[in-house]
DNA sequence: AATTAAACCTGGCGGC
DNA sequence: TGCCGCCAGGTTTAAT
């Protein structure tokens, strides 16, 4: 799925794209998505306010979630699961797109970017072909406390995450630190490909238990976390099958893996030493793969 | 309480 | 070629 680097990369596309927008009117194609979409999701997020339809006042980002703002204090919540995409279409067709597993549609309209009374209507389609995306509406006053966002925790980017947060936050844990990497509840936004990577750049083995991670390890491994997904997102994010951005394209960074996906290759920082390291190793920690470099991640 | 496994879906790939 | 099992960027729930 879309981890932190690749919703950020869609938030700010979607941002530029949509400015200040008109939600003008959505449908909904199907409603079984990873958990099913709410009664009153559509009405709720076309209700007007006093000056008409619901506007866009922001799209921020929350771990994996991205929060589309709107007037009169509405939120929609979107997931994208594994394989959800978000494109853009210069459209004011609402009739779903066949064969490509389209959810939902929304039409915005927003001004003319030559000024002037002219409006523009871009239709953002929904599509997800596993379904393990979701989308749910709150109200922005009570956002933080909403079921799927209040366990969240700390985003790689605020000004208290590093070391020393780390230290506190896997304190007396004993999973290894590559499944506390996981953990949404701990950091929010990391996924499988970028905890693989992030412990590659902190050289430290993935098999750690967490809470026997020393303060300058976790340091280490704070800042390899930061500089991965800023690498990331400045590449585009990473498409491996089903992330696309919002005009349909793909991001750079898979080229750029150190060690996902990798098994076999010569790590990248032991070049020349294949037959000595043995290369990446692939190995399945509670049920999702993990790859790293046994020579230069230790124990 | 803490960890792990299973469940939710569809599609693509390698092996036979 | 066709069928089958396995794997895939995630999260929640149930079971150990």
């Amino acid at each position: 799925m879309p981890e932190l680097p690749e919703v950020e990369v869609l938030r700010r596309q979607l941002r530029r794209a949509l400015g200040d927008a008109r939600l003008a009117d959505m449908r909904i194609y199907e409603r079984r998505l990873r958990f099913p979409l709410s009664e009153g999701f559509a009405d709720t997020a076309l209700t007007r306010d006093r000056r008409g339809t619901p506007r866009l006042e922001d799209i921020r980002r929350r771990g994996k979630y991205l929060l589309f703002h709107l007037s009169g204090g509405r939120v929609l919540l979107c997931h994208l699961g594994m394989s959800g995409q978000l494109l853009l279409e210069d459209s004011s067709q609402l009739e779903p797109r066949r064969h490509c597993h389209e959810h939902l549609a929304f039409l915005f309209r927003r001004r003319d970017r030559r000024g002037g009374s002219r409006t523009r209507t871009v239709r953002l389609g929904f599509r997800d072909t596993r379904r393990f995306g979701f989308w749910d509406i709150a109200r922005a006053d009570e956002l933080s406390e909403h079921p799927r966002l209040r366990g969240l925790g700390m985003e790689p980017f605020d000004a208290g995450f590093g070391g020393s947060f780390l230290v506190g936050a896997f304190a007396g844990r004993r999973v290894s630190v590559k499944s506390a990497l996981l953990d949404q509840r701990i950091v929010a936004g990391v996924g499988n490909i970028y905890a693989s990577e992030a412990l590659f750049r902190a050289r430290i083995s993935p098999m750690v238990c967490a809470g026997d991670l020393t303060a300058r390890r976790c340091g280490r491994l704070a800042a390899g976390i930061v500089s991965v997904l800023e690498d990331a997102i400045a590449a585009g994010g990473s498409t491996r099958r089903d992330y696309v951005h919002s005009d349909g394209g793909g991001g750079y960074f898979q080229h750029r893996w150190s060690v996902y996906g990798r098994e076999g290759e010569p790590c990248p920082g032991c070049r020349c030493r294949l037959a000595e390291t043995g290369g990446i190793q692939k190995s399945l920690q509670s049920g999702r793969s993990t790859f790293y470099c046994p020579a230069r991640q230790r124990r």
